[in-house]
RNA sequence: UCUAUUUUUAGUUC
């Protein structure tokens, strides 16, 4: 298994990807390959834009009886997002969900994390109920779970398809779960305040909730998000005490 | 062996 490793990864480095296939398909019988084995060479694949060898070889790998990890997923997902084929991501994770790979390279981060990529692909096309029928499934899963990054993702979704109500539940089930929210999440909150024209909200929440026992400070962003839309709302006074502070901690007005 | 996992931008004029 180690010599065939070896051929395997040496091939593809050497870019001979075909033959790396071609070996790994011989070797099935013989049961040699591993998930590592595979990994290589689904890459490789998925970096040279192959899909379809990529699926190919994975659906091969199954049934065979190797059985893919978090990497392997986490490679075919990655690709599938780049390539804007939201839905073969989300299925891959809908089979990850099943299959429910377990030790070696599948922590609980790195179970996660093709989740989490599936996850920041729907917020961004706003396909909100799809994510949230995932982060639902991730919840609900103890062996993924969700950490500060589903959160994040999923209130920026919110934030941007104007559905505040719903980054503030998201926002809640935040803190229920122990976390503790960061400059990223009260972007987001800030963000959905004031796209319900809360400004007065936003504002008490930055000068106040944000700063205290969290430990996260303002950045670029935040500042930027408020003094834009204090100036929107005519808010002039406030804009100006932002943009003072801002200059003060030393960022610079683009 | 994988990693595109999370954030912002007003008004004016045209």
């Amino acid at each position: 298994a180690v010599t065939l490793n070896t051929v395997v990864n040496g091939l593809c480095k050497a870019g001979q990807v075909d033959a790396a296939e071609a070996v790994v398909r011989d070797s099935a019988p013989t049961r040699q390959a591993t998930v590592f084995t595979y990994n290589v060479v689904i890459d490789k694949l998925a970096k040279l834009g192959r899909w379809d060898a990529g699926q190919q070889l994975f659906r091969e790998m199954i049934r065979h009886g190797c059985k893919p990890d978090a990497v392997t997923f986490t490679i075919l997902v990655s690709e599938a997002c780049k390539q804007r084929r939201i839905q073969d991501a989300v299925s891959l994770v809908q089979e990850m969900k099943k299959t429910k790979p377990c030790s070696s390279s599948s922590s609980s981060s790195a179970a996660r994390l093709p989740f989490n990529m599936v996850l920041n692909a729907l917020a961004k096309s706003g396909k909100m109920e799809a994510a949230e029928e995932i982060y639902g499934s991730m919840e609900a899963e103890d062996w993924i779970g969700c950490d500060l990054v589903t959160y994040n993702t999923m209130l920026d979704g919110y934030f941007r398809a104007g559905r505040a109500g719903d980054g503030y539940r998201v926002f809640a089930e935040l803190l229920l779960s122990g976390f503790v929210p960061d400059t990223l999440s009260f972007n987001a909150l800030l963000g959905c305040l004031c796209c319900e024209g809360k400004l007065d909200q936003a504002v008490a929440t930055f000068w106040g909730r944000m700063r205290e026992r969290t430990g996260c400070w303002p950045d670029a962003v935040t500042y930027t998000l408020l003094v834009c839309q204090c100036c929107k709302q005519r808010e002039i006074e406030q804009a100006l005490r932002i943009a003072a502070e801002m200059i003060d901690r030393g960022f610079v007005p683009a």
